[in-house]
DNA sequence: CGGAAGATTGAAGAAACTCAATTTGTGTGG
DNA sequence: CCACACAAATTGAGTTTCTTCAATCTTCCG
């Protein structure tokens, strides 16, 4: 009991963090990684379906995901929802709010999940302190533009089977690199929210996930996935067919 | 001609320059100001069709458009290529380069163009010593953010002719902010790359040039464009119609 | 002036959407 | 624990939008 407080203490540090080699503290020495310990204190919880923030929410500050899945969606003035990404462990949420001082975007949590905060006024005073983590923030700043790019990729020149070969590499990428099997993948999200992140009909998703499954790439029954030929799936990722 | 002369080196320094209201010096004090000019030293001219950078080129510097036209474009593993915006003054390229240490974008001059050449190394340095500049730094990564978050919006919920209108009010808007009369285009860019950026085909585009003229909403010929009913063309860039 | 590239328009085809019915999954209360 | 109700997912049939292919027209340079 005395044990399992004390780890749970250990890991609200960026030091003994399990997701440091993906998230801000990548790069840093124990020093630097103490000062940004003195940074984030505050972990907060999220249960599944309840929003971090919501557009229009004053900017306080950025959130580090721990664990958990959300789903980032923007409003268009007309009341249409665009889903612009689904962040997980070690990404950072609330970027977008820095350039107005308002949130844009709206952040659900779509499985139980933490984050931890990082107050953005004391964080910027503290990356003129050490430039590594200036850096290294600057870094993931700049992942999140390439994030979005390779997305506007997927949008733009692919046919609905592709998008969706490349919706679920990009799941199994990123679970790989935090350490699960990037076979095996139990999609947090509807085929409804699947769509409307790929610019699909939710009808459309589910055909292609027969298609995917016909072709035998993949297993699929409701959100329980698993990936049968990867390197088939990338042919086809890689593969868009409209050359526009 | 000394006069001349003068003018020029004059429109070199940030503190003098038009776009400062835009760009990087936004906010800053005369000592501030100073301190960037030191920094920003080159100005390089790009002839149009040429490239300032292409995916793969080592990451040196950003860039901060002075005059002209840009279209930066990426291309998948497979060779389809996607146009990811059309920066213009008092944009910053290269940002996604950061992430990598490498360009993954192509930067390509419409017109013949200027650009500030900003040393990135150097810049880090600055911003940390001046924590205005860091934070207007950070607000214009963020709204590159929030501009790709734009487009996935246009991408993933329009038709053709919301698209199309989407694409020509956000020109007249940044024509505006910067002076220039909102409602005369010239169109730098050609039918098949509007088409590109938008997820269209050029013939598609086309029509809906057609169509938009024959709505009475805009005077087209060729790249020239008059834009007749700016609030009827926010109606329809607002409404989108497919909800996804 | 001639040629090439860009733009427009038409007709036919394909991909994705809409509408609708059915099945499966999930959570809740008896 | 089962039954029920409700939400999510699948599948089918018909329609729409956009694409594809093709012909024509315009513009812009050399």
């Amino acid at each position: 009991m005395l044990a399992t407080n004390f780890e749970t203490t250990l890991k609200q540090r960026c030091s003994a963090c399990s997701l440091r080699e993906i998230c801000l503290p990548l790069g840093l020495d124990q020093r630097e990684l103490s000062r940004l310990d003195d940074l984030i204190k505050k972990r907060r919880t999220i249960p599944a379906g309840q929003h971090l923030f919501r557009a229009g929410d004053p900017f306080q500050g950025l959130a580090a995901v721990r664990s958990g899945f959300f789903k980032i969606y923007e409003i268009s003035e007309s009341g249409y929802e665009q889903i612009t990404g689904f962040p997980m462990g070690g990404e950072l949420i609330g970027l977008d709010a820095i350039s107005t001082g308002a949130h844009l975007g709206n952040a659900l949590a779509l499985e139980d999940s933490e984050v931890c905060e990082i107050p953005f006024a004391r964080l910027e005073v503290l990356l003129s302190e050490l430039p590594r983590l200036q850096h290294q923030f600057h870094k993931l700043l700049s992942g999140a533009i390439v994030l979005d790019h390779s997305l506007l990729m997927v949008l733009g020149t692919m046919t609905a089977e592709h998008k969706l070969a490349a919706f679920l590499l990009n799941l199994a990428d990123r679970l790989e690199m935090r350490g699960y099997s990037p076979l095996v993948i139990h999609l947090p999200m509807s085929r409804e929210e699947i769509g409307n992140y790929l610019g699909l009909k939710l009808e459309t998703v589910s055909r292609m996930f027969s298609k995917l499954r016909q072709e035998g790439l993949i297993e699929a029954e409701g959100r329980k996935v698993l990936i049968r030929k990867r390197d088939a799936l990338k042919v086809l990722a890689a593969g868009a067919r409209r050359d526009r």
